[in-house]
DNA sequence: GTATGTGAACCACTTCACAGCA
DNA sequence: TGCTGTGAAGTGGTTCACATAC
């Protein structure tokens, strides 16, 4: 089934779900789509349609039950475990990720993390001892290791990720600014501000500067 | 012209542009459709058909002058001139934005930095003092602003948002974990690696664990 | 009455394929 | 000959509209 879902659909299910978990904490019990929509700003008829894909969890006339639709969101997204990360790039960006609140209550842990550079590794850094990334390779399979960060420099940017392939990695969070590739089977997404950025001048350039 | 410019368009361009300047580093002058498409994993029609949308920038039988189309590009898309941005929330995540060596080289730059707690106004981070939220509308006019940068937790995001709008910002980088809503006219952009994170793990999950 | 779930219609983006030009 | 630029065809995602169920 999994195959047949467009991307788009999967990338909207947390967002989905966040607004959800947040009703819910507010004490709302049920809701339609056309409500979730309008807080959302996404057509009732998009998020029924999204829904489809994956099963009828709605009640005709009533909408859909809260609490429900979140459990059954967190588990088709596979966010009803926790995740273990390794961060791969202790500068100035890795730091910063390291010392990141938002990822853990998500149950996104980093439980690695490497640098080349001598004067990084053997620090500890938000309870994370930094290691020499030759370990890369035994540290994830020992530590079962499931999603790689790669903070690095643009130019190692591939040779990273071909390390973190090669070590079983299915999944990368890349905050670096350089369109790396993937084989197939392997997820990549990036984090890019400046690209962000780039996109959004486009639309200012002709406004009253 | 530019209304009718789909947005994924608009948003590749920052990417064909990063490469092009790469490859002038690289020395070298010329590239065609197919071998940028190679780099980058995209079809030479689809760049080819982006480009047209803004003139014809190509040589038939040769293909692009590296240099012309960079300068091209960068003049389409605005970054060809530097832009002022304000931060607001200088927490953790604000402070290392502020420290984020990515910005400046690429003409953007936080000339401004705003947080409500007392604790942190008056404080100088990164070349920058942080002042007091209240401050941000004359600030915004008095320094031309162009660009808000959101680091606020969720539940404050929309409010600082509607804030920053209504001091005339028409572009925001929003890094807050909620999807806040903006009128017709401005821009936002969110940078949120949990969202990413969630949308992976859809595939991750039927793998051996 | 009300809101879901879904095939069908629609729309937008991508890819094709070739005319046109260096 | 080689590669661009672009209408036309194809593809995939969104929205419609209604049968269905509560």
């Amino acid at each position: 089934m999994a195959a047949l879902v467009p991307e788009v659909v999967v990338m909207r299910l947390p967002v989905y779900t966040r607004a959800l978990v947040q009703l819910t904490a507010e004490g709302q019990e049920v809701i339609s789509s056309q409500e979730l929509g309008q807080l959302l700003r996404v057509t009732p008829a998009q998020i029924r349609k999204d829904l489809s894909y994956f099963g009828r969890f709605g009640r005709q006339g009533r909408g859909y039950n809260i609490r429900r639709l979140t459990v059954e969101l967190q588990h088709i997204l596979g966010i009803d475990r926790s995740w273990a990360m390794a961060l791969v790039g202790v500068g100035h960006l890795g730091e910063a990720i390291l010392n990141y609140r938002g990822f853990a209550p998500q149950g996104f842990n980093i439980t690695a993390a490497f640098d080349t550079d001598p004067k990084r590794t053997g620090k500890k850094i938000g309870g994370i001892t930094v290691q020499r990334l030759e370990e890369v390779r035994e540290t994830i399979a020992a530590r079962k290791i499931d999603i790689g960060i790669v903070a690095v420099p643009a130019a190692e940017t591939q040779k990273v990720i071909d390390l973190l392939v090669a070590a079983g990695i299915k999944a990368i969070l890349n905050y670096a600014p350089f369109a790396a590739q993937v084989p197939a089977g392997v997820k990549r997404r990036d984090i890019d501000p400046v690209l962000a950025l780039q996109s959004m001048t486009f639309y200012l350039k002709e406004s009253p500067k």
